[in-house]
Formats: structure tokens, C-alpha cells, sequence
DNA sequence: ACAAAAGTGTTGGGCTTACACCCATGT
DNA sequence: ACATGGGTGTAAGCCCAACACTTTTGT
């Protein structure tokens, strides 16, 4: 009686992309690889990372979100987690494999896993500076605020979102200022600490 | 090239003796059982949980923590569960395996893993009702204060607590009352759901 | 001059916290 | 009668949500 099993690493990979949200998925399915046998997790979430992606950095925030085994009853096991990548960091893949998530009508049978992966998302950037991960490193508040409201499909307040952001202390003023179009020029940030980090929501 | 792993589900039992939120560690390691092939996750959790309290039934709530490799390398899986059991519930095992996990130092090689198991506890009964897996059908707000501080192990303001929760609609007074000691007599109450429920905050 | 995004304060309501005394029973 | 836990209300501070106008630039 063996008592071994067949693991497979999914990893959601969630970027904003004209300021929607979206996720990588291409043929509708979330990617998966195979745990090879003698390796760490994490590692073989940086080679999936690579693989699709096409990219073997990898500075982005990753999350486990849970593990499955098939319903099927093979006794496969499904490791699922998600990763946040700035958009600008994708060198492989379709375009329109990215697709923008709240779209999605749960008519696909991993339209449930994702739905939760939004919601661990949600979660998660109301309370940690995880969303450094979808920014390059000088941004204005402006684009900091359209990642939230990419992340959480909702429009929010610009003063009462500067106000919560700054009482934070996540951020660093360069002083430099950034023009975006025609418009007046947005004062330049930076992320305290590029690491995950729980803010003190005092 | 095989593809294959062992993987041992892990579950940390919590339950609340004399008052004290209690973690069942016999030889202070978290029990674990290898997965058999072609089983479900969920079918194995509740196998174990009849091998390690000798019950079958299992009416506590359970949850998935998070899942791990073996860090020597060996490529071996690790899923992690937490159950909430009443301590009227525990049939087999030694007393002394009940750890008060307060206690511990972080001296243990798990100790790791049941510090984080205490706060996904501590976070979920501030906005779910699984606490009423770890009382009786018919309880007091005195009975299920003292669980709510053994959880998050400090003092609660009584008439905070009971105006919180009976916001919340979690209770139905039962009109029964109960006396405990030589005290004035307590209004009885039950859980209005007795499964997991997203209570709201409001 | 005008369009477009940046920047800036105040107010009201709701929630959380702190706090002290009387009540009903068993011994 | 006394010890024990049950039961009750109010006030202050804090956080959040709503809301409108001026500023600076590009065209």
C-alpha cells in the first residue's frame, strides 16, 4: 500500500492592466506544474512563475491560498496560491490570456478558485502594503488609489483615501513631482518597505 | 521521473479546559497521518480526528492552515488543519497531552506553526460564530465570555461583550434559565446556526 | 481659455471603550 | 448575612464617510 501522491502547483498570477484587474489564464485555466519530486514548494512556485511568465525574477508578492485534493477522487493534491506582478514585468503569454476577472461569471469550474483568490486579495491590501508588488518603485497617489479601486471594483473618496494612505506611514515622499497628460503634476512616492508588511491600522 | 509525494495531514485540536484555550500535543508534536492514495483531504481529517480523540463523529469546526514542504528537502507535503472540539467531546488520550498554549516559548519545533494556528483562531471568532463548536447546544453569555477569553487571552468588558453579541442575532434565548454555583440564576441561550457563519459587522 | 487631474478640511454619525452598582441565588 | 456571578446604561473619544472648490499644467 503506497502512500504517495501526485502534487500540482497552481499559481493565479493577478495584474492591473489598464487599471482592470486581471489574471492570467490562459485556455480559461488557472497554470499549474507538477511538484517534481525532492523539491521545495516555493522553488517550484518560482519555476511555474518563470514558465509562464517568462521571466525568472521574481519580485512579486505570493500567497498560498489553500491546498485541494481532486474531487474526482485520484488523490491528487492542489496547491493554490496567487501572485501579484506588475504589468509592465509580463514578457510571455497572450495577451488575451489575461483575463479581466470581474468579468467572470462563474460559469467555469475554476471560476469559484479565483472568485476566493479575489477575496483573499481584497482582504489582504486593506491591511499590508502588498500592493507595492503591482507598482514600480516611484508612483503618484493618484496611480497608488487606481490600484485600489482596480482591486476592490469600486470607486473611492481621494481625500478620505490620502488621508487613511499617509496616517500609514507606508509611504516616502521623493519630492520629485510626475506629469501624467495634460494636468497639474502629482508629487512622486515611494514604498517605505518593499517587503510585505502589516500596517498599523492604530 | 516520478512525480510523487507523501503527504501527512497535520491537525492541531483546540479545545477550552478549565477555562483555558488547550492545544492536543502528545510527545509535543502536532499529530499527523500519511494521506492514503486515492483519498480526499477531507475524508483523512476526519479519520484522524477519530484516531486521535477516539470519536468518530466530528461535529467541531475545521480548517484548513496552510501547507508546507519539508524543509530538509525531502520533498515530503505537510497540510496543516485546526479543529475546535468540546473538551466534553475528548474520549482517548492522555491528560497531559492537552497543552495550555499560552504556555509555550517557541522552544518546540511547532510551536511556529501554533503560534500562527492561535491567531487565524483569534481573527475567526471576531467575525464568524465558530465558537459554538466548542460549547454545549445550551450555554450562558458568562460561559461563552469565558471561551471568548480563553481564545484571545485576555479580560473582556461584560457589558461590552453582551451588547456585541446580541447585536450580532448569533443567539436565541432559549427563556430556560441555569445556575452555576451559588449565583444568580443565567439566561440560557443557543447559537441560532450551529455551522460556520460570517457574522456582520455592520 | 479650457480641459484634466492634483491637492486640500470639516462635519456628523456610528462604533468602541471605559466604567459602577444592584440582583438573585447557594451556602 | 455574605459570597458569587448575572444583569444593566451612559458618556467620551475615535474612526469613517460624505462632500466642493482651488491649483497647476498641457493643449
Amino acid at each position: 500500500m503506497k502512500k504517495t501522491h501526485a502534487v500540482t502547483i497552481k499559481i493565479i498570477c493577478f495584474t492591473i492592466s489598464d487599471g482592470v484587474l486581471a489574471a492570467f489564464l490562459p485556455n480559461r485555466r488557472i497554470p499549474g506544474v507538477l511538484l517534481r519530486e525532492r523539491h521545495a514548494l516555493e522553488d517550484e512556485v518560482g519555476e511555474l512563475i518563470g514558465k509562464t511568465l517568462g521571466s525568472k525574477r521574481n519580485n512579486g508578492f505570493v500567497e498560498q491560498l489553500y491546498s485541494v485534493s481532486d474531487p474526482q477522487g485520484s488523490g491528487a493534491v492542489f496547491i493554490v496560491y496567487y501572485l501579484l506582478v506588475p504589468s509592465d514585468y509580463i514578457t510571455k503569454g497572450d495577451t488575451r490570456d489575461w483575463i479581466s476577472v470581474f468579468d467572470l461569471q462563474g460559469s467555469y469550474a475554476e471560476d469559484q478558485i479565483l472568485l476566493y483568490a479575489i477575496q483573499r486579495l481584497q482582504w489582504k491590501i486593506e491591511y499590508t502594503n502588498v500592493v507595492y508588488s503591482l507598482l514600480p518603485s516611484q508612483f503618484t497617489l493618484g496611480e497608488l488609489q487606481r490600484v485600489y479601486e482596480a482591486i476592490l471594483n469600486r470607486t473611492l473618496d481621494k481625500r478620505n483615501f490620502r488621508k487613511k494612505i499617509l496616517s500609514l506611514k507606508m509611504l516616502k515622499d521623493t519630492g520629485k513631482k510626475k506629469t501624467l497628460g495634460r494636468a497639474r503634476p502629482a508629487e512622486v512616492y515611494t514604498f517605505v518597505k518593499r517587503k510585505p508588511t502589516i500596517v498599523e491600522i492604530l
